[in-house]
DNA sequence: CAATACAGTACTTATTTAGTCCTGTTTATA
DNA sequence: TATAAACAGGACTAAATAAGTACTGTATTG
């Protein structure tokens, strides 16, 4: 149904919660509270976002995630690059990590890299603070106390 | 990994073969044979396409599919939208089939929406008849003989 | 009326994704 | 320096989705 893997989904709810605490770090189990998804893929995520590079994790006691860059210099496809591996429409564009089985019969191999490319400047376009911007969220009533992010 | 569905890939081949006969009809056995894809998820990629109306069925012997309209004048994004549903990135944009559980808490709710607007335009953007000119496909060295397309 | 070909739907299997758990490493602080 | 907090990494299980198959029904040609 060509639509982003909840990983990712809710990985873009996470930071987004992190973006409201720029000055401080943010952990796990803080996040998972604050967002009501569940624990343990909390950590998942985050891990993940780690790895891309999309948050820096601070080891330790009293340590924890916060946003690698400012919240406007974080795109999207970074995020989805992140969680869902690279933007590859077809097995056949250039990037893509597995190879389709009839590469060198199909006739239309190589056609769909204009369209993947077009998809991900699009993705390419939009940053953190964008998304946040569009839907009310920078709205100072957000992020006031803990818990208020996805409970009522 | 935010990739199209095989349903969707396999539909663009098949279009690409029937684009190269436009003035005849072509059964599902024979694109099925042209294309060495199983004849059953030809049938059922078919069945799909008609009812998205981007390819008209003649019923009865003699009967078989052809393009509803010129390639140029079919875009990609129907293409999808026919086998894979519209396009939605999240559960809560506009157009969505299915609910986010969430999504009256969730702060990002619609905040996708630009987003997944771009992408469809991107998706809109591009036409049948450009993938197949993008790929040399429209080389008139193809679609001589049946069974030239993915076989060898 | 017999053969061909699409329409629709239900079902099974395969693949992918999501979710869980466990073990190891790092670091602040008492 | 011992302890607890917190991340890293990977293995495993369960759930959801997609792919593939099969069958019954309807329309059309000759
Ligand atoms: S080579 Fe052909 S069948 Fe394979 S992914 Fe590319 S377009 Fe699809
Ligand atoms: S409402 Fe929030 S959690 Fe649900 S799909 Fe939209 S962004 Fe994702």
């Amino acid at each position: 149904m060509f639509k982003l893997s909840r990983m990712t989904d809710y990985g873009v709810v996470l930071l987004s919660s992190m973006a409201q605490r720029p000055d401080c770090l943010s952990t796990a189990p803080d996040l998972a509270d604050r967002t009501m998804l569940p624990a343990p893929t909390v950590a998942k995520i985050l891990k993940a976002l780690a790895k891309g590079q999309v948050i820096v994790a601070t080891r330790g006691a009293q340590g924890g995630y916060s946003l690698a860059r400012p919240a406007a210099d974080i795109t999207v496809a970074e995020i989805i690059a992140a969680l869902d591996g690279p933007v590859a429409l077809t097995a056949c564009v250039d990037g893509s990590d597995d190879n389709c089985s009839v590469e060198r019969l199909c006739p239309l191999a190589g056609g769909w890299n204009r369209i993947n490319l077009a998809v991900k400047a699009a993705l390419d376009d939009v940053s953190l603070a964008d998304l946040i911007s569009e839907c009310g969220m920078s709205d100072p009533a957000f992020g006031a106390a803990p818990g208020i992010t996805l409970q009522q």
